[in-house]
DNA sequence: TTGTAGGCGTTATCAG
DNA sequence: CTGATAACGCCTACAA
């Protein structure tokens, strides 16, 4: 017997590697070879015994113990800025389906936009032995370089690449999608344009694309002008204003307005200046937005959007991570996904 | 000497209670107590010397072992139907924060629709010892039912009940709310109504809000009359008769029409379908929807909605099974939080 | 091929 | 008040 005192299972206990060992009659070993050794055959007889036994008591491996003895759990510690980000949660959706596809289990953990928390949140998770992390976040704070250097665990970053920090990086092609957004707005005719941003700060992915707005301004020279909005949340006054100038600007050398937002959130924004100042999309103003949800068609003519990939940025974020779980050495790779330009009716100039 | 060969600490490897031990010259014991009865207080001085170690190894107990230790995990499983959807992710939202502020994480698992896939969800999670169950899921299948029971682990319902299981239910007061919706229309003076629903199967909410219609109008006959349009995904065809349909039976009755619509999903669709047949809101049709959404105030004069508190719910919710957890026993509870009408063009009437 | 005997990191029981 | 020691459920040398 390889327990001391076989206590009869309680009714409600899960089933235990002991429980089926002394339902098969064999040791435990035994049991937990079926589940992993399968290449080196046990007896048929007792192979058979072992799996008639795990099937009567409903038997399966508890994960917790697995994770214990053998160091890997098969968790994914996902940390996300802000759930509320429907950005985020696209993204969240496509990974948690990789992960799920791949045999592995997400841990959520929802910073709720507070940055400081980073650190928090990646404790409690490598608390738990996550295999390896998936960010969505990364103010400026460099905390989190170290911190996950510090569990040794690997890590990928999606959307907000971090300087110091090896971890492969999965993201939109921001460059290329400001460029075909330009592109497109350069062909319908527009000349004065206005990037409107969330604030920069050391958020890479809106530097990115304000700085491929800028290099595409200056390509185009002096035929073209623009600027960059940075939006604060609440600052409508500012928003309206920086509307208004740019309709002055336009105005003043005879050229088309358009405005570019550069996200969903600032897109939002916009939209509810314009309902302010009495204007519509396609007539007074142009328009392309960064991401393209659910009720953008509804807005006006319809806006046009660059649609990014959300669920295939999301399945490559868990995939990369699960390669290097998989024991992939290497360089930190970096995986610039394409987006999709969407083009509705707010992006068509209006007839004179 | 507690262990063996108290090999030294490999650098990488997270310091155990066995190294604090060590370290402070006590037993495993005693760094445990040091932790989780603070109440029998040590000798100050060996007290110091843990406080010390663990400070200096910068220990943190590890929730696996504990778990394995102590049968609790302090985790949490969520389950969701569909996280596409916005209703969910703002439930996941006040959920996951309530957790988090009561030390639970949370384990996430998203169906993806395929709601076959409950009972796998269910395993998987209770393979990881989760202490207990968050579901916002729950469709006619009662399979969930036994599952849950057979883990024996508290569970909460969100949105959708389901008859046979014993488990705290939250929920929006639908009855309530479609009350007020329904007042709201007749103080408007839209006397044609028509409910528009995604398919009613056993989906309780949404058989309670089409009853709570119904009741309405049964108290209103014979001056309002009403009716219910099941929408089915993808067949715009059948969404855009009926609200021709409903034209038609306002003209002929000399009253005025108005829609409501069940959920954010089935206002995308209203909506989508007004474009196409160039029909405004509060024009040729009154509209008031379930759910608020933030882009509501940007379609058309902006939509009236009815707003759940679903942050509220969500943290009801994680409240309920965390004081279930706590031990609280009784019968299986039900909280039915009230919406907020959010009154905005579009169940204005417009001047004939 | 199978069984025995640790060990993974904690907690809990029971002596001292 | 503190320290051995045995679980918790599983995996894995090592021995048979």
């Amino acid at each position: 017997m390889s327990t001391r005192a076989p206590r009869t299972r309680a009714p409600g206990r899960r089933a235990t590697i002991a429980d089926v060992a002394v339902a098969a009659g064999v040791s435990k070993a035994t049991v937990s070879r079926f589940f992993n050794h399968r290449e080196r055959l046990l007896t048929p007889d007792i192979a058979a015994r072992v799996e008639k036994a795990i099937a009567a008591l409903g038997y399966s491996p508890s994960p917790m113990a697995q994770a214990l003895s053998r160091g890997r759990t098969r968790l994914i510690g996902l940390i996300v800025a802000d759930i509320t980000n429907p950005y985020s949660v696209a993204v969240l959706r496509g990974a948690e389906k990789a992960c799920q596809d791949a045999g592995y289990l997400v841990m959520l953990f929802n910073l709720g936009n507070e940055s400081g928390r980073e650190r928090e949140a990646l404790n409690a998770l490598a608390g738990y032995q996550v295999d390896g992390f998936i960010l969505n976040t990364l103010g400026r704070g460099a905390g989190v370089v170290d911190a996950v250097a510090l569990h040794g665990k690997p890590a990928v970053l999606v959307d907000r690449r971090h300087a110091g920090m090896h971890a492969d990086f999965v993201s939109l092609d921001n460059a290329g999608a400001m460029a075909q957004v330009c592109e497109h707005l350069l062909d319908g005719g527009f000349r004065e344009l206005l990037y409107i941003t969330e604030p920069q700060k050391g958020v890479s992915t809106r530097r990115e694309r304000a700085g491929a707005f800028s290099d595409c301004l200056a390509a185009h020279a002096p035929q073209v002008k623009g600027e960059v909005f940075e939006s604060e949340e609440g600052d409508t006054a500012g928003l309206n204003a920086a509307l208004r100038a740019l309709q002055q600007r336009a105005k003043r050398g005879r050229r088309q307005a358009a405005v570019i937002a550069g996200n969903a959130v600032v897109t939002l924004r916009v939209a509810g200046a314009m309902t302010q100042l009495g204007w519509r999309f396609g007539h007074e103003l142009g328009f392309v937005g960064f991401d393209d949800p659910e009720w953008a068609p509804l807005i006006g003519p319809g806006l046009t959007t660059l649609s990014q990939p959300t669920d295939e940025i999301g399945r490559a974020a868990a995939g990369c991570l699960i390669e290097r779980l998989q024991g992939l050495e290497g360089a930190a790779r970096q995986l610039l996904l394409p987006g999709e330009l969407v083009v509705r009716g707010s992006s068509q100039r209006a007839q004179a």
